[in-house]
DNA sequence: CTTGGGATTACAGATAGCCCACATGGTGTC
DNA sequence: GACACCATGTGGGCTATCTGTAATCCCAAG
């Protein structure tokens, strides 16, 4: 999914976690914005699978220890609430939903996503200006 | 510098570590690139000043001991190489260059930084779509 | 009663940032 | 002249944080 940059330039392509491999901190605002999609609560199951359909992931589905974590820290901020369902049939299970303040939150958090963006693409063209290269064309990123 | 998305929106401002305060792990690329850009060996020292001018760190000036730490990994993986130099006046000091696989993993990091760019621009919009409001435009973000 | 998948947490290794030590020389100041 | 203080330059070590592996718990199906 990532572009992989792998300094050994060998066919071996393992994604090389210094680099940024994932964009991970990047995941908070990829929960928001399933719970903010979503009409109704979901459980942390459901969250990580949607979030593999995001482009954050690509299609890889994230550590769900991640996400769970990342909801517990978030609940802890305010940002989401659960409540615990105990079916008659099946496991115990949390069902997420987004806080007033998580949605606001949200609101902000598509400021500095476009500020990061901004700040990733200068970067991009000091690196391309420094090799003496002329900005290439944005490769084919999906995977 | 960075737009921060403070879960609290009280005037404490204080930067969130969880949510990427300085998406530190784009430091090699800008390590990458600031010494693409020099005709000469840098000192750690002149890295860290012209790092605080880059956009990733938009005037903060980085932690010296992470750049170093940076720097260190780097030349283990090939990217740069080292000199120390002891001049007759004034501390021994090092002076780092970029090799060729340097240079090529700069080549792909610009590959991979437009990749970035593009998921955080899409996870925006997603956001955005997901409040059910329209893109903003994109927002003032140097600092 | 064992397999299997959903759902969650405990734990330990890897990272990052801050404070500070070491080394050297210039400048201010009492 | 002695001392403090700042700037260049490089790093060690501590701590807080982050992250992935593994283990746990629960229940249904076979």
């Amino acid at each position: 999914m990532w572009a992989i940059c792998n300094p050994k330039a060998d066919g071996d392509l393992k994604p090389c976690a210094a680099l940024g491999r994932t964009l991970s901190r990047l995941s908070q605002p990829t929960i928001l914005t399933i719970l903010a999609a979503s009409d109704e609560p979901l459980h942390g199951y459901v969250i990580v699978q949607r979030a593999a359909a995001s482009p954050m992931f690509g299609g890889t589905k994230p550590d769900a220890t991640g996400v769970y974590r990342t909801l517990k820290q978030m609940e802890e901020n305010g940002l989401v609430t659960s409540q615990w369902e105990t079916p008659r049939a099946g496991p115990a299970k949390r069902a997420f939903s987004l806080t007033t303040e998580g949605r606001d939150t949200l609101r902000r958090w598509i400021d500095s996503l476009a500020c990061y963006a901004a700040t990733i693409g200068e970067l991009r063209e000091e690196a391309a200006q420094a090799l003496g290269i002329e900005t290439p064309e944005v490769p084919v990123c999906g995977g």
